[in-house]
DNA sequence: TAGCGCCCCCTGCTGGG
DNA sequence: CCCAGCAGGGGGCGCTA
């Protein structure tokens, strides 16, 4: 089995490929992936996946039983529900803060930049999740207090 | 060092309007 | 064709063995 090491500047470094990580967790993980032993199939479908939480996802969406988990838009009114806390946060900003997110918002071909912090993102869902950092809301919070139900 | 669980963040794809 | 939503991957953190 492989081991990995740490550099000099307390790095966790892999053997394998010199890739460097500061968490020893991620560079565990990271091994792994040179191990392939990240093999989690889905007991129904046969379906298989890299990481068990993604399992655990995929088990939620599409062989979803009584204590199958969601996370609900707390705005007044909306009804929307989704499997994970992120697409909640995206659904919230995207459909309920749309004007302000206009006002930072750049687009440029299928590039989102976002004027207030100058990032850029490939995909309008990256740079609205992005969007709960740049945006002042109404109730700070809000976008935190998604409760699974 | 190894293993696990949970989480956040980002991404690409898909389906509906 | 565009956009909202879905679903999957990468990696960080904390904890225990």
């Amino acid at each position: 089995m492989l081991t990995y090491t740490r550099n000099e500047e307390g790095l966790f470094v892999c053997p394998d490929c010199g890739a460097t990580k500061k968490n020893q967790s991620t560079m565990h993980y990271h091994m792994k992936k040179h191990e392939e032993k990240l093999n989690h199939a889905c007991k129904v479908c046969k379906k298989e996946f890299l990481q068990k939480q993604t399992l655990d996802l995929h088990m939620r969406s599409k062989h979803p039983d009584n204590d199958t988990k969601k996370f609900k838009c707390t705005h007044d009114n909306c009804d929307f529900t989704s499997l994970t806390k992120g697409n909640c946060i995206i659904h919230y900003l995207r459909v309920h803060y749309q004007n302000e997110i206009n006002e930072i918002m750049l687009k440029d071909g299928n590039t989102f930049s976002c004027i207030e912090c100058e990032n850029e993102f490939s995909s309008s869902s990256s740079f609205y999740y992005h969007c709960k950092d740049c945006i002042q809301f109404e109730d700070d919070n809000k976008y935190t207090k998604f409760k699974a139900l």
